[in-house]
DNA sequence: GCAAGGTC
């Protein structure tokens, strides 16, 4: 029994010890297969494997070191983004609202149904990890993607570690650099994306309503039914093949006249006439007949010189899919799928890359002998490692991000066009790093009656990267033996007639080659712009070639025809765009300036259509050869003039919430913009007549939080104006309770998500003071294990002490995001917070707050360890009991501890899965500081003095009850 | 019923 009771007290122990110092990270990647392969190559091939909510985004399991410690990894990942933005509900349908509306109305960042089961995987598996290492793509929308499932995982757990990955290639060598290098997300390459994202919906959807709910009523029988898509990059790209089209269309060939000399001894020789063309049919004609009055050639020199045929660039992208679309007919949507796969499976590295300059630390050695092999072009790999080794051709390009794309690994498994694009990928590996061809030309210059010709000759001597680069020629021309001072006459000495022809249209390789110099869409996404302006009609398929069909046609034109000064359909304005976004991402240019501008530019311009539309009527009558129906110029809608000025945030999904008016179009209530997702509305009592929101905000519950302006019928509040100006966010009840406004919780973890109703959802792990303006304060923790010094710091709460006790002790200072030592101030409003202490910026520059987390009521319960089993005790000093969360939502079932008193709770609470580290202590009571205002909780101002909810007295030592 | 960008 003596020994049983031993071995039982010694568990608990046990359990903190392992959840307390051994760290966890949930590793996240882009896609499946990357998590796939990153899992098998950290953990040596030893990772196990798990489901996850989404069938295709697995869970791999390994232990793993991290700053040299020896850690737990769990890894998963997303499918791409995990977010989107979309107007707010009222604005969804197409009736509600003129499109010019859509320029303003509020968007929200939303998780899409089809991705809510991997959300749920992430917001599970983080629960029991302390750090957080994203694993995305290194390029824009990969840092973006990061920065989706970093708010995902701190609207869970807000204290969690978050690194950043940095790779190129899913290689063992560029992986573990990553893991022994982690850094942090970039906030501004994010940014840009969000303000990508947010133009592209607006004036995509704006300019789509408008053409589609018009052209359909213009032009009934031939466009009832039609979608009439605008978008940033689809109209650029129909653009060019109208463009073309017109160049053809307006083409009007000419007639010209050569003068063809050849000479025939054993082999015929061309001559090639120095004038090469006239467009007079009898200048050419007198010079022949000049030249036939003393037609004997003489040869005046005979140069012959080496010359060379340059072997191909290190592998870009657009490279790689104008070649293959060309020669191996597979186009470029399909080869970017292709390469996608292969890249995943380890087979090439990172398709998407601008870079045409292999890097020094590149072993190019290893990758050319890893070929050696191959039945085909192992015979060359090996020829270039005994002509000197590798020696690449260089570009100029970079990306800074990717290497060219090149072989990673030697596959002789891969069938159909995995096989073929894998091939070309090799040999074009193999043919940059190997040698130019080389041949000998001789140039052969006659004379007749002072008249020019020229003779061309080649002999190839080394084929070189030829011989692997299958899909190149090079063909040697042979020609007779001349030598200076020969006279011959010609066999053939004649006029020949000939006439200009008009350019060619486009293929698929021409029209990307267009978009990329223009900076239409990403490598990624050109083939996509293409199928989108076929799906629409816009364009159709001869052959190979594109032609632009009525409609498409119709549409450019009209736009070119009213006069915009840059029309849509031109790629000037979406390459602006770009650059502006570029400047994002160096920290050039503000997001929210870029924004504004960008919004405020396509504004302007759909108003010059909108008022024009009449003329484009008239251009696309024209060319669909139908007769416009007259509809009024003003489409027929509106939105019954509420005010979407942001009042508060949601405590319940952090998205804005607006006063809107009640159906009765006489009362008015205070809604979340995240409806229908998040339904948390306050109706207010009929004797409110109306409520305004002004642009000053409350001084106690933070800048988000507007003072509104309500007029009343008659005051409630007695004595007090009317109009009167107060503010609902909680920090006066009696407010609240006269107004009826119960916003509900602050989220369990106390984080109020940082989506702003429109551009940039702020993500906290931000370096930069202006980003986490919209982001709860943090405490600022100090790691929790002294031997993890080694960490990088935390990316947002930073501490000045060493230790290893948790942040906000007596001896620790509080810092601001200016990376100040904050103020300790009290509260003197009369309210429930009266009395109560805060940090704030010292010098009022950022926006952060604190309450004072001294207060003895956020104090946390520690397990005590019994004979049993290990007891928590709530701040009442009484067993808590546990119990499940039986609501839908991520919690759902999931057990926590909480106070016994129903009546006179001290509201304890500790997730029974997270058990009371000094990390978890340090965030609970962050969270109830916070919690207690929201919920207008009684709590003490002062220090350790709180009342016993067992005998009544105030101040027991450590919150224990001596009685 | 809208975009473009990820990805399955």
């Amino acid at each position: 029994m003596q020994f049983l009771r031993k071995t039982r007290y010694i568990r608990a122990p046990l359990i903190r010890f392992y959840t307390n110092n051994i760290m966890k990270y949930l590793n996240v990647a882009e896609k499946n297969d990357a998590a796939k392969n990153i899992a098998s190559i950290l953990s040596r091939g030893r990772s196990t494997r798990r489901e996850g909510f989404s069938q295709y985004n697995k869970i791999y399991e390994f232990d793993g070191q991290v700053f040299g410690e020896n850690c737990k990894m769990v890894m998963t990942s997303v499918s791409g983004h995990l977010m989107n933005y979309e107007f707010v509900s009222t604005f969804r349908n197409w009736q509600s609202c003129n499109p010019l509306t859509l320029f303003e109305a509020p968007v929200i960042k939303r998780c899409p149904q089809d991705f809510e089961k991997i959300k749920k995987t992430l917001e599970r598996e983080i629960r029991s990890c302390q750090g957080l290492i994203i694993w995305t793509d290194c390029d824009r929308e990969g840092e973006n993607i990061g920065f989706e499932i970093i708010k995902v995982c701190t609207d869970i757990k807000p204290q969690l570690r978050v690194y950043r990955a940095k790779f190129s290639e899913i290689t063992a060598a560029s992986v573990f650099r990553a893991l022994n290098t982690l850094g942090q997300a970039n906030k501004n390459v994010s940014d840009a994306v969000d303000v990508r994202q947010e133009l592209d919906l607006r004036t995509g959807a704006a300019f789509t309503r408008l053409q589609t709910l018009r052209y359909q009523q213009v032009f009934p029988a031939k466009l009832a039914n039609k979608l009439i898509s605008y978008g940033s990059c689809q109209f650029p790209t129909l653009g060019f093949v109208v463009e073309r089209y017109q160049a053809i269309e307006d083409f009007i060939a000419e007639p010209f006249w050569k003068i063809k000399m050849n000479h025939t001894l054993k082999l015929t020789t061309e001559f090639l006439w120095k004038r090469e063309r006239l467009f007079d049919k009898n200048s050419c004609e007198a010079i022949l007949d000049h030249l036939k009055e003393n037609p004997l050639a003489t040869i005046e020199s005979v140069e012959s010189k080496a010359k060379s045929k340059w072997r191909p660039l290190p592998l870009d992208t657009v490279e790689m899919e104008k070649t293959i679309s060309k020669k191996l007919r597979i186009n470029a949507k399909d080869t970017m799928k292709i390469a996608e796969k292969l890249y995943t499976q380890g087979y090439i590295s990172y398709p998407r890359t601008e870079t045409n300059i292999f890097p020094k630390e590149l072993n190019l050695t290893s990758l050319v002998e890893q070929q050696q092999n191959d039945n085909q072009w192992g015979p060359f790999a090996r020829r270039i490692m005994t002509e000197g080794g590798p020696t690449p051709r260089q570009g100029r390009k970079s990306d800074q991000a990717h290497p060219p794309i090149h072989p990673t690994k030697y596959a002789d498994n891969l069938q159909g066009n995995e096989k073929r694009v894998y091939e070309y990928v090799v040999r074009h590996f193999l043919a940059c790093v190997h040698k130019d061809a080389q041949g000998f030309e001789t140039v052969v210059h006659a004379d007749i009656s002072g008249e020019k010709f020229t003779a061309k000759g080649l002999i190839i001597l080394e084929k070189n990267y030829l011989d692997v680069y299958v899909y190149e020629h090079w063909n040697g021309k042979e020609i007779n033996n001349y030598e200076r001072g020969d006279t011959f006459n010609p066999t053939t000495l004649e006029m020949v007639e000939s006439q200009t022809g008009p350019p060619k249209l486009l293929t698929e390789a021409d029209l990307i080659a267009l978009m990329e110099k223009h900076g239409i869409g990403t490598d990624a996404t050109h083939a996509d712009h293409i199928d989108t302006i076929k799906s629409r009609e816009y364009v159709g398929l001869h052959d190979i070639y594109f032609v632009p069909g009525n409609l498409g046609m119709g549409l450019v034109e009209g736009y070119n025809n009213i006069g915009l000064e840059i029309s849509l359909a031109k790629p000037t304005l979406r390459a602006d765009f770009e650059n502006d976004l570029k400047l994002i991402c160096e920290g050039h240019k503000d997001a929210e300036v870029v924004r504004r501008e960008q919004i405020a530019r396509y504004k302007a311009m759909f108003q010059t259509v909108a008022e024009k539309m009449r003329l484009i009527d008239a251009t696309l009558a024209n060319r669909l050869d139908d007769r416009p129906e007259n509809v009024p110029d003003e489409p027929n809608v509106s939105v019954g003039g509420d005010d979407f000025r942001p009042a508060l945030k949601c405590p319940r999904c952090g998205n804005d919430m607006i006063i809107k008016t009640k159906k009765d179009g006489v009362g008015k209530y205070l809604t979340c913009l995240g409806y229908p997702d998040c339904k948390n509305t306050s109706w207010f009592p009929n004797f409110v007549k109306n409520v305004e929101v002004t642009d000053q905000h409350c001084q106690e519950c933070g800048p988000d939080c507007k003072l509104l302006k309500f007029t009343f019928r008659p005051n409630p509040f007695l004595g007090e104006p009317n109009p009167n100006v107060l503010c609902v966010g909680g920090c006066d009840e009696n407010v609240n309770e006269t107004l009826d406004v119960n916003l509900g919780n602050r989220r369990a973890n106390n984080e109020v998500a940082p989506t702003r109703n429109v551009a940039s959802q702020r993500a906290p792990q931000t370096q930069t003071p202006r980003a986490v303006q919209a982001t709860t304060p943090r405490v600022i923790a100090a790691p929790p294990q002294a031997n993890n010094q080694n960490h990088l710091p935390p990316p947002v709460a930073r501490s000045t002490n060493s230790g290893n006790r948790p942040a906000a002790n007596a001896d620790e200072d509080v810092v601001c995001q200016c990376d100040q030592t904050a103020v300790l101030l009290t509260v003197r409003k009369d309210g429930p917070n009266k009395g109560k202490q805060f940090y704030k910026c010292a010098q009022s520059v950022c926006n952060f707050f604190l309450w004072d987390p001294h207060d003895a009521a956020n104090a946390v319960a520690r397990p005590v360890a019994t004979t049993d089993t290990v007891d928590v005790q709530c701040r009442c000093n009484e067993k808590a009991p546990i119990r499940t969360v039986n609501k839908e939502g991520p919690n759902k079932g999931r057990q926590f501890y909480c106070c016994p008193n129903m009546q006179n709770s001290c509201n304890f609470f500790q997730w029974i899965d997270e058990p009371a580290s000094e990390e978890n202590e340090n965030l609970n009571w962050s969270f109830r500081g916070k919690t207690s205002r929201g919920q207008g909780r009684k709590t003490q101002g002062t220090r350790g003095k709180r009342k016993c909810s067992k005998c009544g007295q105030e101040g027991h030592t450590k919150n224990r009850c001596p009685n």
